[in-house]
Formats: structure tokens, C-alpha cells, sequence
RNA sequence: GCCUUGGUAGCUCAGAUGGUAGAGCAGUAGACUGAAAAUCUACGUGUCGGUGGUUCGAUUCCGCCCCAAGGCA
């Protein structure tokens, strides 16, 4: 039975604030499909209001997962995420719904659809703060460079030397399993793991999106995105945690210690935010199975959802022969 | 009105004892193997406030003017 249905991953990408929420929601109730937040930082639970996570009434209904399932007090990895996703979406498909993946982070999207086999090392606190301290040092980072060149110099090729936290990744796997990451991960990113990917960015002129951000910004911090922060910082979460490195978390908190005032980090945010849209689009506008929508495009009421939808329906259809449908 | 100090890249400022200038930030582009909202890379010509003068040559020295901040009246 389960046979007679599509298999379709579908991702709902694009830059911060281009309203990649409320085209998913749509898309999931015409399709009557699940949501699976793709977002590093709105996995952290508390974490509401500067990750713009979606509230129940946003989701209008629409099952939404992976949203607020970890503690902002503990790491949080690609691999980590990997592994949720792969069974919330083995999930969804048991039960003959199409999982939608909806969220900004790159990285996550390749995890999951790309053969990414990561090396099986785990992070090491230990390992990996000795080598940064080390790097620290005068001429430390060339130092580190060099000893990678020696022991795996295929990535001491790929990366900078100035680029301190993946030089260090590599020698964390070296040291720890005494093979050089390409070891761990033949073939990298060489495979699809979702052949079967339909993906659609949303997208809009640059300018505009700069001022949906800088709105959006300062409608979270009249939603009361401070007091979030102080709350995180009271219930003990690390202040220089993974957690707290989101943009606008790290900015407050310094509001919160007293450090600056509101009215100084505000702009600070929507300066980081933008910065970040801009990463996010550099990212996504290189894979080539995205396929773009501009918001533009489709000024009428509705007319933009529809446009998703229409094409996420014609790949659907493409990929499921005749004698499925059921 | 007078005196002082400034007026140099979108912003904050360096600098040249006269040979047309450079950092940080911003911006743009790019990368991306267990932190990814993270991390890293590349890219800097602008009437050096205006206008006369001295000079082979002035943004740099001199005069006047305009603007800003401070002080004195």
C-alpha cells in the first residue's frame, strides 16, 4: 500500500524572512504533508521568538517537526540532526504522508539528501580545546596548518590557514582515529541519498528582503525577544554555548549583562541578519536542484503558493509512474 | 563678530616635512565534511569642503569663502 505512494522528499528553501514558513504551511495543507524544520537553531527549545520559530497557529494545523527538541544547554550536530531527520521522515512515509522540508540551513538540506558520510568521530571538548588553544598561540594557526599538511594533506589543501575551526575538525579526526578525513567519507557529497528531491527556493530583490528583515527584527524584540534571553540565561544555558551564538542571542545577552543597550544592538542585529540572508543565498543559489520562485512574480493573492504548488505537483507526478496512482 | 580645532572611500578615522592617498567597519562576490544563525576567503579612484595664489607640480604651503564642533564676547 505504501508502494502506491509517492516517494517525494520536498525542501522549502531561501534566506531568512522570505517567508519560507507560511509558502510551506500552504504547500503541506494542499498536499496534505508534514513539515520538517531544517533550522539549526530553532531545534532548541526556548528558543521562540529571535528563530522566528513558527507558533501553532502559524502551522494552522499542519504537523511540524523537529521544532524545540533540544536543550539549549547541549551541542547540537549536523549529524545529530541527519539522524533525527532521516527517522522523522521514515516516519512520515510509513504513515503515507509527504514530509516537506522547510528551514534555511544549507548544510542540513546537503546531510540529508547528499552522501555525506561523516567521519564517525564524534566531536572531542577535549581534543578539540587543546588544539585551539594551541592555535591561539604566536603563529599557532600556521603551526596547526602545517601538522594537518603533513598527516592529511588533502584537506590541509582544501582549507585556509586562517580558517582555525576546520583545521582543527581535521586534526580532531586524525588524532582521534589516525586516518585523514577523506578516509572517513569516500565519495563525499558524490552521492544523492534523495534521488527523489523536489526543491523550491523562494526568493525576492535584494532591497526588499533587507527591509522584511529589519522589520522582522524589530517585531521580535517588541515580542518581547530580551526577556527570552534573560529567561535562557537564568535557566543556566551556557552563555558562550552553540546555542547562544545565534544572531540576536549573542547581542542581547550583552544587553542583558549590561554591557550595551538595546537601542545600539538592535541595529547590530538586523546589520548580522542580513549578513546571514546573504550567506544563506550564496549557499542555495549554487545547488542546482533548486529551483526559484520570486515573490515578485506573483503579485495576486495566493498566486505565489499556487505557483509552488503547481510545480511541486508536476514533479511529483513525473516521478510516480501511472500504475500507482491509486 | 573674534579665536581654536576639524572638513580625506557609504561610516569612523590614518597619512603625505609639496610628486594626486590607506586602514577598520559597511557593501558585493565566494567557500563550506559532527559549532553551520557558526567559521573562513577575495575585492578599496575617492572633485583629499570650495575658490584664488606661490610652485615645474598643491589634496599637502598661503589668502579668501562655505560647513561643523568648541571657546571668547
Amino acid at each position: 500500500m505504501q508502494s502506491t505512494r509517492p516517494s517525494a522528499l520536498i525542501a522549502v528553501v531561501g534566506p531568512t524572512a522570505s517567508g519560507k514558513t507560511d509558502a510551506a504551511v500552504a504547500l503541506c495543507r494542499a498536499l496534505g504533508a508534514e513539515a520538517v524544520s531544517m533550522d539549526s537553531m530553532q531545534i532548541y527549545r526556548s528558543m521562540d521568538i529571535g528563530t522566528a520559530k513558527p507558533s501553532p497557529e502559524e502551522c494552522a494545523g499542519v504537523p511540524h517537526h523537529l521544532l524545540g527538541i533540544a536543550d539549549p544547554g547541549v551541542p547540537f550536530s549536523v549529524a545529530d540532526y541527519r539522524e533525527r531527520a532521516d527517522a522523522t521522515i521514515a516516519d512520515i512515509r510509513a504513515r503515507g504522508k509527504l514530509p516537506v522540508l522547510v528551514g534555511g540551513t544549507g548544510l542540513y538540506l546537503n546531510a540529508v539528501t547528499l552522501e555525506m558520510n561523516f567521519a564517525t568521530v564524534a566531536a572531542d571538548e577535549a581534543v578539540r580545546g587543546r588544539l585551539e588553544e594551541e592555535a591561539r598561540g604566536e603563529g599557532g594557526k600556521e603551526r596547526l596548518h602545517a601538522r594537518l599538511a603533513q598527516v592529511d594533506p588533502e584537506s590541509a589543501k582544501r582549507l585556509h590557514v586562517n580558517d582555525v575551526r576546520r583545521v582543527v575538525r581535521a586534526l580532531e579526526i586524525y588524532q582521534l582515529t589516525g586516518k585523514p578525513m577523506a578516509d572517513h567519507a569516500a565519495n563525499f557529497r558524490a552521492q544523492l541519498r534523495e534521488p527523489l528531491l523536489i526543491a523550491v527556493g523562494i526568493t525576492l530583490e535584494r532591497s526588499k528582503l533587507y527591509e522584511r528583515i529589519d522589520a522582522r527584527v524589530s517585531a521580535m524584540i517588541e515580542a518581547g525577544w530580551l526577556d527570552e534571553v534573560a529567561r535562557l540565561r537564568d535557566g543556566g544555558v551556557p552563555e558562550e554555548g552553540q546555542a547562544m551564538q545565534a544572531i540576536g542571542y549573542r547581542e542581547l545577552l550583552s544587553v542583558v549583562r549590561g554591557e550595551t543597550i538595546l537601542k545600539n544592538a538592535v541595529p547590530a542585529i538586523q546589520q548580522a541578519t542580513r549578513q546571514y540572508a546573504k550567506r544563506q543565498l550564496t549557499w542555495f543559489r549554487h545547488d542546482p536542484r533548486v529551483h526559484w520562485f520570486d515573490r515578485a512574480e506573483y503579485p495576486e493573492p495566493g498566486a505565489f503558493d499556487q505557483a509552488l504548488l503547481a510545480y511541486v505537483r508536476l514533479h511529483i507526478a513525473a516521478q510516480t509512474p501511472s500504475t500507482t496512482e491509486d
